[in-house]
DNA sequence: TTGTGTTTTATTGCCTCC
DNA sequence: GGAGGCAATAAAACACAA
């Protein structure tokens, strides 16, 4: 028994076809292919199966026992890979000359051309599983880090009224011994300053807000806190200037570019 | 060598399409 | 109703650690 190459069987000259044995029963077994042995091409075939009573070549399989299943051998298996890269489904022409071309029975080409496209979809799962790990990983990044700039304005505002508060006192103070160091219209200004600043970040609202111009520069082109570089919907809102997306149009978008650029290089691929 | 996990080949049954 | 696709599954072949 030959494991290592354990291809017993690819030799297209000495085996046209070589399964008459496909099994019993069920209603795809055969499909048609089965009468397409004549008892002609039963005398001169090579069977890939051998059910017990048939015949099988002695010299050819040596002492492997029949009913064995034999895998392809890397020839056909690289013909098959490259055939599939072209075109994942099989119409009966090429099935019929790919079968010819690799000594194997038609069927046996289409169940090879099954099974590989349900490995490749297992795959494909897998891939879309990372896109979609790594996409959320990001944005999990992305709203850490808000969190924390919104933690660190919050103690940058509580020491800021610190300070204007104890201002405040010494202005007064200095008012009432006769010294305005600050005029009292500016002093007022400063403080309602401080203060609409602190409601917009303890309440979250935008809309009002008045900061000085020293202030930290927001993006704020409409109604987001986000720093530009920060901004998770950046690539999502491009496409949503309907705002009709939904918030899907991101995966949407970035499954769209991920099985186009598979589909170009497969070929074939149509995302559905 | 052997036990075990993975991959490959093949079957079965159901579904859809023409 | 037949042909072909797919999901689930069986089983042989293979890989590999112990």
């Amino acid at each position: 028994m030959d494991h290592q190459s354990g291809h017993l069987f690819f030799d297209p000259s000495a085996c046209h076809g070589n399964m008459l044995f496909l099994g019993s029963g069920g209603d795809s077994v055969f499909r048609g292919q089965r009468t397409m042995l004549s008892m002609e091409d039963h005398s001169k075939r090579r069977p890939f199966f051998s059910s017990p009573g048939d015949f099988y070549d002695e010299e050819y399989y040596d002492e492997q026992s029949p009913e064995k299943k034999r895998r392809l051998s890397a020839e056909q298996v690289h013909l098959l890979e490259k055939s599939f890269e072209t075109e994942n489904k099989l119409e009966p022409e090429r099935k019929t000359e790919l079968a010819k071309k690799l000594g194997l029975q038609p069927r046996q080409v289409a169940v090879w051309f099954q099974n590989r496209r349900a490995r490749w979809k297992t795959k494909q799962l897998e891939r879309d599983y990372d896109v979609l790990k790594a996409s959320y990983d990001s944005l999990r990044s992305n709203y850490d880090s808000v969190v924390k700039e919104n933690e660190k304005l919050k103690s940058e505002m509580v020491s800021l009224t610190e300070k204007v508060d104890t201002k405040e006192t010494t202005t007064e103070v200095v008012q009432i011994s006769g010294e305005n160091l600050v005029p009292p219209a500016e002093a007022a200004s400063q403080s309602v300053n401080v203060k609409a600043v602190e409601d917009r970040l303890s309440t979250g609202s935008v809309g009002s807000a008045v900061v000085d111009d020293d202030s930290p520069q927001l993006v704020d082109s409409g109604d987001s806190y986000f720093p530009a570089a920060m901004v998770p919907g950046e690539a999502m809102q491009s496409e949503e200037d309907d705002g009709s997306d939904n918030g899907q149009g991101y995966y949407t978008h970035v499954f769209a570019e991920q099985h186009e650029e598979e589909g170009e290089a497969l070929g074939w691929w149509v995302w559905s």
